[in-house]
DNA sequence: TCCTTGACCATTA
DNA sequence: ATAATGGCCAAGG
């Protein structure tokens, strides 16, 4: 058979490979799944290739927009499911949206501990 | 083959 | 804060 969906392409395995190394208690953006897939600017491809089928077995949950929101319409099925299962594992959803500065992958922990303005340092 | 759609994103106003 | 715009590119009609 040869229907090649993009989740058998190369780009599909390294997305898929790029979710399951998301931590558990984490969480990450399209766009951010799709740079370290070494395919920068494809977050559209991530989000296809997780609708399609064998993303069941991977940690889909864990992936968000850009601005930390739920990537469904609020209210329908896969959000309800995706909020559940993030609650599961610690992430804390407040009106469909993560606090990436606190359940972010890629949060540079320096930068957040320190981002209380310091005294003399602009406003 | 063209057109539309979409689990997106960064920029600009 | 929201809205419009252009970029991205694979599927489906």
């Amino acid at each position: 058979m040869k229907s090649a969906q993009s989740t058998s392409t190369q780009a599909g395995v390294a997305i898929r490979a790029a979710v399951a190394a998301i931590p558990r208690g984490c969480v990450a953006s399209y766009g951010e799944i799709a740079r370290r897939a070494g395919l920068p600017g494809r977050a559209r491809l991530v989000g296809r290739v997780l609708g399609e089928a064998g993303a069941a077995s991977l940690p889909w949950q864990r992936v968000l927009r850009a601005d930390g929101r739920i990537a469904f319409p609020v209210g329908s099925r896969a959000f309800r499911e995706q909020v559940r299962l993030l609650a599961a594992e610690g992430v804390r959803v407040h009106r469909g949206r993560v606090d990436l500065a606190a359940f972010g992958w890629d949060r540079d922990l320096d930068r957040l501990l320190w981002a209380a303005p310091r005294p003399g340092r602009r406003s």
